[in-house]
DNA sequence: TGGCATCTTCGACATATGTAGTAGAATACT
DNA sequence: AGTATTCTACTACATATGTCGAAGATGCCA
């Protein structure tokens, strides 16, 4: 399930708050995003075609949900990030953000002890 | 500087050996990828146009160079991601790997050693 | 009940992307 | 030199994406 730039703009208001209809988005996109209200239902309508999306009417007006998890839709984008933009593997990936400082002190703190209490458990590197 | 899927294809083979010709390329992409000559070439063409390659005669074969390196094209693949995916930020990302379990146990220690030996030059560790 | 406010459904359109075929110029092989 | 190979420069084209506008159906309030 690949979403684009602007469904994922749909889907991230749609998680938030959901049900909801094409106004309620609409009017929880990101400032910056100004989009007509068509414009916003174009983009329903193609997300409901993908399955991404349900919709079901409550007197003629559409109620949307997601049929997507965000959980599964941050795995594909993660997956094909990786696959196009590290070969595919965390290696490359870790080692970039830790070169790029991404990660500030606290986080890095964080991170570890995180990882300290995890590293018990095996996981995998898909 | 954004890349479309098929021009990271062709950016990871220029990458891995540069300068090269568009024929270098081509036998360089991922076995699974097969594209005709010229679709190598148009794809050499547009990033010479958005002036992430740059190219230059050889008696008549062209040879080409990257001009935005891969660390640049990483940077901007993850910031999109990090934007459109997780809300921007690092802690959601890092949740999220920790959660799915990208990282196996030898990631994680070695993640935990980079991290050690960053803070510490941080100065920030406990 | 007459309208205005809203929705919905369709269609449209420009640009971006993926993928190649053609034809003619340059080069290489025999 | 003659021919086969390889390049280059163009053009083409289907599908994907981003953004609406128009017109008609419905719902809500004075």
């Amino acid at each position: 399930m690949k979403l684009t730039q602007a469904e994922w703009q749909i889907m991230n208001a749609l998680w938030e708050k959901h049900p909801a209809t094409a106004r309620d988005i609409m009017t929880r996109l990101p400032q910056g995003v100004k989009w007509a209200y068509t414009t916003v239902k174009t983009m329903l309508s193609r997300l409901v075609e993908k399955e991404a999306v349900s919709e079901h009417k409550q007197a003629n007006t559409s109620i949307y949900e997601p049929l997507v998890s965000q959980r599964k839709a941050r795995l594909s984008a993660f997956r094909l990030l990786l696959d196009q933009s590290f070969n595919g593997a965390m290696g490359p990936l870790m080692h970039f953000l830790l070169q790029e400082q991404k990660l500030n002190d606290k986080q890095k703190k964080e991170l570890i002890e995180i990882l300290g209490n995890e590293s018990e458990k095996a996981g995998e590197i898909k």
